[in-house]
DNA sequence: TGAGTTGACATACGGTCCGTATGTACAATA
DNA sequence: TATTGTACATACGGACCGTATGTCAACTCA
């Protein structure tokens, strides 16, 4: 039986997008061409343009699949903690880890915010962020944290997690810069607790 | 007298480079062409080529720029403020303020940091993070701050701060989005403090 | 001072890339 | 099977960047 329609669609995009993630992450989205990019899957523009629209089309199409990735494997190292607020220090303590794949880097911080605008508008609804408020109102809630705007503080507590991640990807010695980054922010992230602890 | 030389020269590198400044807030610098940006100012890529390389160059030339206005900026903040500890929050403050202006976000915070690599690698030395990371260095070795790496915790403020200004902007209503942003601040902030005031 | 030299900038050209308009072949449908 | 819709390929035009080459004014120095 030949292929069914609707599948090869799927899979054509599938590829398309897997072949943008390595060449965006490898050339940077404006260096990238499409017409490498989509010869490199048996395809041609016509076939990207067809579905994504535009080139922008599809780095938002990449930029939403490495988000969800990012945002499950967070809830995921959250949700191993011992409690919330263990949680949500394991939450951005992944991110920045995750943070320093070259991949997550290019596409997600660098080119992501450069070409289509602030992550928080972002079709995607930007998952991550979406993950580290839902955190964050419920310890709000639960009066662990004192009471503060909850999307001022995912805001902030994401913008500094990833921001220490390009800066520790970029240093000199990742490996002894990676502990400082971490524990520079628990130190921050604590200024937001009710007590000490 | 016919102009000097170098004085013509000097004045054309600082057409181009208010010619970019505007050109790059107002497009991008992706979208931005040079040939419009240079007749702008009744020259042609001929003079960009020759004192900036390449385009990449004359975005070098504009964040370098940009970025001192804001570092003399904030270390103006900084010194008007009673204490270091008050005076670090001042240049904070003041970061997340100059943020605000779109030709900073576009340029200094959006397209830099994905067309120029990390901006603790810029040519420019990224006068700001400088300013913070000397007032950082400070405050620990006077016991103000608990032992934290100053590079770390340096680029973690700094990296809250712009992003807080991110998000404001984004944000459906900046006037409102402000005051939070820059109380999470303080509050994330205070975190590093040796003992609480 | 004036002829030669330098260099700042203009002009011309080639190559690449994107977006659209048009063509085509195959799956879906009846 | 004949028809139709659509996923994708092909063809085309326009824009842009970087370089190679030309030119003329400012500088140098006898």
């Amino acid at each position: 039986m030949a292929k069914r329609r609707i599948d090869t669609m799927e899979e054509n995009r599938a590829r398309l997008i897997s072949a943008a993630r390595k060449a965006f992450a490898a050339r940077g989205f404006a260096a990238a061409s499409m017409d490498e990019l989509t010869a490199d899957v048996g395809l041609t523009r016509g076939a990207l343009y067809h579905n994504f629209g535009d080139k922008k089309g599809l780095l938002a199409a990449v930029v939403a699949q490495i988000d969800g990735e990012m945002a499950a494997r967070a809830k995921e190292a959250g949700a191993a903690a011992g409690d919330d607020w263990e949680g949500l220090l394991a939450e951005s303590e992944a991110y920045i880890e995750m943070a320093l794949d070259p991949e997550v880097q290019r596409i997600v911080l660098l080119d992501g915010p450069a070409f289509l605008g602030d992550p928080s508008q972002w079709p995607s609804q930007n998952a991550c962020l979406q993950v580290t408020k839902h955190m964050i109102a419920g310890l709000v809630s639960e009066r662990v944290l004192k009471p503060v705007d909850v999307e001022a503080a995912a805001r902030l507590l994401s913008g500094a997690a990833l921001n220490a991640a390009l800066w520790v990807a970029a240093s000199d010695d990742p490996r002894s810069a990676l502990p400082k980054a971490v524990d520079a922010f628990r130190l921050m992230a604590a200024g937001l607790l009710a007590e000490q602890r």
